[in-house]
DNA sequence: CTGAAAGCGCTTACAG
DNA sequence: CTGAAAGCGCTTACAG
C-alpha cells in the first residue's frame, strides 16, 4: 500500500529555513519575495519533486474549475461528430484553466455511482448532451444549485443551451433542394426530439414558401443506428420506387444508406439524392462525396465555453444561442 | 459572484442537534446509529440539499481515485476506436468508484497548462495514449511517481503497458493470404511505432513460414490520415499496377482507399483484397463489408482498469499484457 | 520582505 | 450510541 508520506509545504519550509507562508509565496510565484530566498526555496522544493496538494488549495478556494460533460450514451455510440465537438470543447477549456471531465451515462441507469452525483461538490459546472424527457440529471443539477448548459436544445424554458439552428439549416437546405426540383423527400430521423422536430419543421416551412404541399415529405423517426438505416433502406426502397432526395440526421448514419444502395443497385445521385448533417471529416470520402449541413464546431464550443465560465463566476444573467450552419454541397445532390 | 456559503456538516450538526460527528456517521452510512437520529439528521440533510465537500474528504482519504486518460492528438483526430474503448473504460471504472478525466495533449504543447501537470497531486494513477519518442508525459510521471500505464506498448523496459498483440495478430493474417494465394502485399501504416514494427514483423515472419520471400511485402509509413490514404492510393494504383493485397493500419483510412478506387475504377475485391484493423462497428456496412482484424475492447478495458486499480492501491507487482485480436472474414478479401 | 495564527470542511483516534 | 479534539495541507488576513 502508499505508504509514502507526501512531501508538504511544511516540508519545504523547514528544509529550506523559511515559514510556510513563503514556501506557499514561492509556489504561486508572488512578487514580494526577496530573490535569494526564491531560489533557496525553489531548489528544495525541485529536489523533493514537491506538487502542491490541489484538496488542500480547492478546499480555500471556492470556485470549482471542474466542468462535467455528461453524455448520454445511446445505440448510435460512440458517435464521430461529438467527438469533434468535444475535442474543439477540452481545447477552449485548456485555455481557459478549466479542467474536463467527461461521463457517459446509461439513460436506464441511477445516478447512484455517476461522477455527477458522487464529486458534485467538486463540479463547477457541468454541460449535458442530449436531454432526455424528464432528465435525472438535468433534475439532480437544479436541485443541488449545480449550473448546467444542455448542447441541443431544451424543453425547459429556464435551462441555459447552446445549439445548431436547426431550423434554419433545413429551412436552408428545403430551399435549395425545391431550386433543384427535388420535391419528393423522405427524412430518416432519430428519436422526437426538439433538433429534430426543428429540422421537420424547417422543411416543411421552405416547401410551403416555395408553394409545394408539405404531402411531399415523408418524415421517419426511430432511425437511429447505421444498421436502422441500412435495414429501413434496404426494406423500403427499390431502384424503382424512390423519392428525389433523402435527408438523414447524421453523416455516419448515410454509411448504412450507401451500404442498403449498394446491394439495391441504387446509383447517387442518379437515381437518388443524398444529404447528411454533421459534416464530419470522412464524409468527403463518401463515394460519392456527400453533401451535407455542416456544423460550427469551434464557434460551438466557444459559446459553450464562454457560458461555462460566467456561470463558474456565478453569473445568471446568460442566454442560450443557436448557431447557423453551412449547406455544403458536393457530389451526391443531383 | 458566488456569494452563497455552502452548507456544511456543521450546519447540520447545529439544525439537527447532534454532533458534526454523528452527521457525519449518517453521511457515511456508518451502522452504530440510532434510528431515530439517522431519520433526524437525514430530514436535516435533504432540506438543506447538504453535499458532502470532496476536497475535504480527500484532504484526509489519501487514495486518489481520479484517473487521467491522456490522448496524444494526432492529425487524424478523432479516431473512432479509440473511443470505443474509451468508453468501455468508462463502464469498467465507474464499476470501481473510478472517476476519469480524459485530457488531449498536443505533441507540440508544453505540459504547463495540462490537467496532467496542474491536478497531478489530484490523479490516482494515469493511461497514456500513444507513448512518443522522448515523451514528455512520461517522464513527468516518472518524475512525479505517479503510476501509469501506456497502451500499445512501451519502449521503455520499465513501463507497464496493455496492448494488443499485433505481431500475432499479423502473422496470422500473412498465413490466411498466403493460403488465399495472395503474395504481393503493399501495407500503408501510419508512424513507425512499435507497435507498427510489430505488424510489419508478423506479416514478414508469416510469408517466411510458408517459404515466401519477404520482398513480397512492401511496407509504406506515414500514411497517417483518411487524406494520406486516399492520395496515396490515387496516385500509387492504377487498374494495372496493383498488388493482390492490401493491409491498411486502421478501418476508418480504408474510407479514403475506397473513395481512390472509386475515383479509378478498381473493384474491391476482383482487383485487390483489402484488410483493415480495428473492426469499429461500420466497417461492416463498406461496399464491399471490410475484412479486419478486431480488437478486443472489452477486454483490453479489463485489462487496463484492473492494472490502474493496483496502481492506485501501491502494488508495483505488475505486469505488461498484449491481448489476441480476432480476424473477422467478410466481402474485401477474394 | 517575512511569519504566526486561524480557518477551509471534513475524518481519525480516542473517550465515555 | 454519541461527542470533543486534533489534524489533513494549504491560504487568508493580519502584523511587523
Amino acid at each position: 500500500m502508499n505508504t509514502k508520506r507526501n512531501v508538504t509545504i511544511y516540508d519545504i519550509a523547514k528544509l529550506s529555513g523559511f515559514s510556510p507562508k513563503t514556501v506557499s509565496r514561492v509556489v504561486n510565484g508572488e512578487q514580494n519575495v526577496k530573490k535569494s530566498t526564491f531560489e533557496k526555496v525553489t531548489k528544495v522544493i525541485n529536489e523533493l519533486n514537491y506538487i502542491p496538494n490541489t484538496y488542500a488549495r480547492s478546499l480555500i478556494n471556492k470556485t470549482k474549475n471542474n466542468v462535467l460533460i455528461s453524455i448520454q450514451s445511446t445505440e448510435q455510440f460512440p458517435i464521430k461528430w461529438i467527438h469533434i465537438l468535444l475535442e474543439k470543447i477540452t481545447i477552449e477549456c485548456r485555455k481557459h484553466g478549466l479542467n474536463i471531465m467527461v461521463e457517459y451515462h446509461e439513460p436506464t441507469e441511477s445516478l447512484e455511482n455517476s461522477i455527477l452525483s458522487s464529486s458534485s461538490s467538486f463540479i463547477g459546472a457541468a454541460v449535458i448532451f442530449y436531454e432526455a424527457i424528464n432528465d435525472k440529471r438535468i433534475r439532480f443539477l437544479k436541485e443541488k444549485e449545480i449550473p448546467f448548459i444542455v448542447f441541443g436544445k431544451s424543453s425547459m424554458a429556464d435551462v441555459l443551451y447552446v445549439s445548431n439552428n436547426d431550423y434554419e439549416a433545413l429551412f436552408n437546405l428545403g430551399k435549395y433542394l425545391v431550386e433543384r426540383k427535388l420535391k419528393k423527400l423522405v427524412m430518416l430521423i432519430a428519436l422526437e426530439t426538439l433538433v429534430n422536430k426543428d429540422r421537420v419543421r424547417g422543411v416543411q416551412d421552405a416547401f410551403r414558401a416555395e408553394g409545394l404541399d408539405v404531402d411531399n415529405i415523408e418524415v421517419v423517426y426511430n432511425i437511429v443506428t447505421i444498421e436502422d438505416t441500412y435495414r429501413y433502406c434496404k426494406n423500403m426502397f427499390t431502384k424503382f420506387n424512390l423519392p428525389d432526395a433523402i435527408f438523414v440526421s447524421g453523416d455516419e448514419k448515410v454509411i448504412g444508406l450507401n451500404r442498403a444502395f449498394f446491394e439495391l443497385d441504387i446509383k447517387i445521385p442518379e437515381d437518388v439524392s443524398v444529404i447528411g448533417f454533421d459534416n464530419i471529416p470522412f464524409a468527403e470520402y463518401y463515394s460519392p462525396s456527400l453533401t451535407t449541413i455542416g456544423q460550427d464546431y469551434v464557434g460551438l464550443s466557444k459559446e459553450i465555453v464562454d457560458r461555462l465560465i460566467h456561470l463558474i463566476a456565478g453569473n445568471t444573467e446568460l442566454s442560450s444561442i443557436e448557431l447557423s450552419t453551412e449547406l455544403i454541397i458536393r457530389e451526391s445532390v443531383k
